[in-house]
DNA sequence: GTGATGACGCAGT
DNA sequence: GACTGCGCCATCA
């Protein structure tokens, strides 16, 4: 991450990128790894990307019990958990199935690569 | 410039 | 163990 800082968000939306395909991430753990302060800057990055799952894979991204908050703004009610399901992850009740097993830690897969600093 | 809102998180009850 | 309230920071009205 070149760490830019034209607007944080961008920051944010390449950490997202990062996350790797079948694996899920959340707003804290991307907070804290931003140093942002507040989960809520992350929510509303997101909030702020356009809605394009193609581009940032915002679906990867939820709160911090699994739960698919933000599905509503997928278009669909259902549009993030197909998107979970079709890489793999299982979705169950708008909530992931032993999310722990799916979470990935950006501090702790990139601590090494962390050049924010 | 002030108040309200938000894809959250945590402590207290 | 579930619910409520407050805090966090940035943007919008």
């Amino acid at each position: 991450m070149a760490a830019a800082k034209n607007h944080y968000w961008e920051d944010v939306y390449a950490l997202v990128r990062l996350i790797p395909r079948g694996r899920v991430s959340t707003y804290g753990a991307i907070a804290d790894y931003l140093r942002l302060g507040s989960p809520r800057i992350v929510g509303w990055a997101l909030n702020n990307c356009g809605h394009n799952p193609e581009d940032i894979p915002a679906h990867r991204v939820v709160n911090r019990l699994g739960e698919l908050s933000g599905r509503v703004h997928f278009g669909t009610p259902t549009r993030m958990a197909e998107l979970l399901l079709a890489e793999g992850v299982i979705v169950e009740d708008d909530k992931i199935k032993n999310f722990e097993k799916y979470m990935w830690h950006p501090l702790e897969e990139l601590k090494e690569d962390a050049d924010f600093e």
